[in-house]
DNA sequence: CTGTATATTCAGTCCTTACTGAAGGAATGA
DNA sequence: TCATTCCTTCAGTAAGGACTGAATATACAG
């Protein structure tokens, strides 16, 4: 991984690029590519070397890859290093990523939604408006996180057939 | 709406707040948290008064969100300002905000990727460890993607009861 | 046409986040 | 023990975005 080719040097561009419209740091997604596209695992050095970005830089990128759990440390025999080498598995890596993005982006909502809802005073004023408002938008809040709920329990394999073959809605109620 | 009631600033200032983390702009975000809270449509200028912003702020921030095309002008008899109103109808709201977000964030990569698997080159280096690492992303951006355009043809009703009675895999294939 | 009300644009400033390089800490081997 | 290698922390700086207020443009009424 020393020299990148022209198409890794692409891909890791790319995605630094579209990390900071994801909400997430061009480095940290940069390294992420780096170690998604790499055979084997990479020492810190390395990777600082072949992004061109400080040592210290990689250090704590590295470490808010290794909080999502989509990077981890390994070791090599006759190695003090630490190498670092992503999860692999594209479809587990966001089911991770959105479990944990669920839970900063969207969790908090919900219970500030439900919050409002219970402290509502019917007596003030255009309260019915304010609580119709409030409760479409829980509706939405709370279906997001029941699809959530329904999708994590699955394999990661049931997922991917099952938008392949598409969603089949049942005409019948849930009893 | 001239005066907010606690509830209503509580519902704005975390609107505001998680706007900044979903990648939205803070004041952007406030002002349409306004908006939807609103039975009626707002003049610019009362819109800065109450949340203590720039007039050229809000102008700047309106236009953006009639850009995603959930806040539009309306007119009000014997008033030559324009008044500003929310799409109401959460469901939808998401609907076209996701709409533009793929187009911006999941559609680049998806062609990137796509490109990259074109060009790969089978005698460079590692050719058959990038093309697999590249198919395996491929697939969840094509899935992505395939997802959002079978949702989307649905009406928002029907998106809504999918989840509320929750997605049933059939077993049978797609014919 | 003139004056007034409203809306937009933009240069400068402020604020937040990202990044660097130096310093310090921890682990290892001589 | 000391020297070496690697990793982390942190203060300072750079870069990027957001916001303001002044200037400009536009629309309308008299």
């Amino acid at each position: 991984m020393a020299e990148l080719t022209g198409l890794q040097k692409q891909y890791i561009l790319h995605w630094g690029e579209m990390g900071t419209r994801w909400g997430i740091n061009r480095t940290v997604a940069q390294i992420h590519a780096l170690l998604y596209l790499s055979p084997k695992a990479l020492p810190a050095e390395e990777i600082a070397q072949t992004l061109s970005v400080a040592r210290s830089n990689v250090s704590t990128s590295i470490r808010e890859l290794e909080t999502w759990g989509i990077v981890r440390a390994v070791h090599v025999l006759g190695d003090r290093r630490e190498h670092y080498e992503s999860m692999k598995d594209v479809w587990e890596m966001f089911r991770v990523v959105i479990e944990h993005r669920k839970r900063r982006e969207i969790d908090p909502t919900r219970e500030m939604l439900r919050h409002c809802l219970a402290e509502l005073d019917p007596k003030e004023q255009g309260a019915d408006y304010t609580r119709d408002r409030l409760t479409a938008m829980a509706g939405f809040f709370e279906a997001v996180t029941e699809l959530h709920e329904q999708t994590k329990r699955l394999p990661t394999g049931a997922v991917r057939k099952m938008l392949k073959m598409g969603m089949k809605v049942s005409g019948k109620k849930k009893q």
